[in-house]
DNA sequence: CGCAAGCTTGCATAGCTAGTCATGCGCGAT
DNA sequence: ATCGCGCATGACTAGCTATGCAAGCTTGCG
């Protein structure tokens, strides 16, 4: 094998100098003379050397290292929140070590390469965390911080956003603005996000006294647009319609528009979850709840900051308050909700 | 600093056997009788034992580590790149190192950090490797496999579309269907494929006697936008536009039927460039070039596994086929070309 | 029963850095 | 002149795993 990087012995070698002037000259506050320093310095550069943090996570059983489970970059939500969190990660002086998840690479296939890389703590930003490897992480003493995912409440760290008052909110919204018949497309079963974004709004609905169809849209557009079309199948064509996230609206609103001929918002209301950027875009210009991405982070740093002295975090929940933001596919006259 | 992982040393303790025993036993192929193995097993997997990679990293000089620099992920295109590319890695045995870059946090600042993990490449999916930080990188013999972006040709080895080709492609095309006034809409000028797409197709138009009318967007749905309306600002409006990438047409299309109150493709035919899930969403339903990531990551991989090896990748150029998808947005009868 | 061959096991070590300890030097104070 | 102090420097070591080497054991065969 080819050595590849100079080590601190080497510029040692080259500036006529201690292995040990070499390391306390990258070490601040160390006691170098400026002659010395010079010396080192010089030969580090012609040498290409920078100090490894190798050695150091041996010693010191801290690699700074966090990884990061992604897995469902199709959601624009999620690319933004790995964006904000790599940015803020490295701010902070650690470094995300990427992990992909999916059908082909469950989970605990991938925990003795996290393991094996000494990582200081996992977060995951998805709801596909197995028992099995939550335990398995709890046995190696990994702290697992869960981004939108409060399954696993009792053991790990979970942010998410406030889904079940946010589903209220706009089960408030829909039939403030006169809906009357609603529509649901739901997420994927395993999500809990989905779930509860599910039960707030079915619960909201069942306060006002209005009727709720219910149709999977699995998080994908193509899922969102099919599930519109099969609430107009059913018996009670609905007149507002939530989506359990973004993606699903924006299918739904299209299958109105385009597979059913209808208007939005004139006849039928639609709103979403997440306020990805196309949500916005003049097209479909969607009334959506906003997630706080920044604010979840932050939250989750706080958290990974304790669970770095500890050898595990203190399970529990982080809610984040969410925003409605209202836009033109729920644009129509505010009629008085009728609390039944 | 509480130690959090076991290490073979523990694991042979409570085995009461030596820790070459222990390390031999997850060495495939290595001899360890069954009775030792068992009784490693067993203590391991009371301790939570894996074998950590750090030491192997300072004995191999390998961290089979690669640096993943991204920076744009507000463009879909690059999230599925991104999460195709870590799938590829981990399925061969790399761990991607994520590395974000933005105008806080410039390419030069991370370069020592990259080199202090001992990564074993550097892929960049965006177009802002500095002239310097490639001579940094150069100096460290990290190889840097650059992601759509030519300019460093001569230093790094680029993957790419031949995005010249297809933007001459989407220019026949436009005028094929009966354009006569062109509007580009460029990226951003340190893109080089970017760069490339303004190239290749006002060098087209002008061989087919077409005028162009150039406006920038900086590769942003609310630039593709301005930059439409912008367009109908100038003496000549143009009847096909091409945005330089996916985000700015979706843009243009907004900007020609909300803002001018113009059709599309009636009036004016709209082509984009990456074919990102929304392209094909039904409120669009846009004409674009396919750039085949599978294809892109494949090629790239076999670059790294040959870098792998040597200290430095041999510089050069890798053009992937581009493939053009025609959709709805230039939907119009074929009209005869002329070359002029 | 003796010996060789093969299998198994333990010992020792490389690889790199940060910090501890001891040494040496210069200089001011006594 | 001597002592003590502060600074600078080098030697040494911990931390963990894979592997070469030597030694011990078993087994089969003559």
């Amino acid at each position: 094998m080819i050595k590849r990087y100079a080590s601190s012995t080497d510029v040692a070698r080259l500036a006529g100098v201690s292995q040990s002037a070499v390391s306390r000259t990258y070490r601040p506050g160390a006691s170098v003379s400026e002659e010395t320093r010079r010396k080192v310095l010089a030969a580090a550069d012609e040498l290409g050397y920078r100090p490894s943090r190798i050695p150091q996570i041996m010693l010191t059983h801290r690699s700074h290292l966090v990884a990061l489970v992604i897995g469902g970059m199709y959601n624009p939500f999620y690319s933004s929140v790995l964006e904000a969190f790599v940015a803020r990660l490295q701010a902070e002086g650690w470094q995300p070590l990427l992990v992909h998840v999916d059908n082909d690479c469950a989970f605990d296939d991938v925990v003795p390469t996290l393991a094996s890389y000494r990582v200081d703590a996992v977060v995951s930003a998805l709801a596909i965390l197995s028992d099995d490897s939550v335990r398995q992480l709890e046995q190696l003493r990994i702290p697992v911080i869960a981004f939108n995912a409060s399954s696993f409440g009792d053991r790990v760290v979970s942010v998410s956003s406030d889904n079940v008052l946010a589903a209220r909110l706009v089960a408030d919204h829909l039939v403030a603005r006169g809906a009357r018949r609603l529509g649901l497309i739901a997420g994927l079963v395993e999500s809990s996000a989905g779930r509860e974004r599910q039960a707030g709004f079915t619960a909201r609905a069942g306060e006002l006294g209005v009727p709720v169809a219910i149709q999977a849209g699995g998080f994908r557009y193509e899922g969102g647009r099919a599930a519109t079309r099969r609430l107009f199948e059913g018996p009670m064509a609905p007149d507002g319609i939530f989506a359990a996230n973004d993606l699903m609206a924006l299918g739904a609103i299209d299958a109105l528009r385009v597979d059913l001929g209808l208007r939005v918002p004139d006849d039928v209301l639609v709103a979403g979850f997440d306020d990805i950027p196309s949500a916005s875009w003049a097209a479909y210009d969607l009334t959506t709840v906003l997630q706080d991405a920044p604010r979840m982070v932050d939250e989750a740093l706080r958290v990974l900051h304790s669970a770095a002295e500890l050898t595990t975090a203190r399970p529990g929940r982080i809610v984040v308050p969410p925003v409605l933001i209202i836009r033109g596919s729920t644009d129509r006259p505010v009629a008085p909700v009728q609390v039944a």
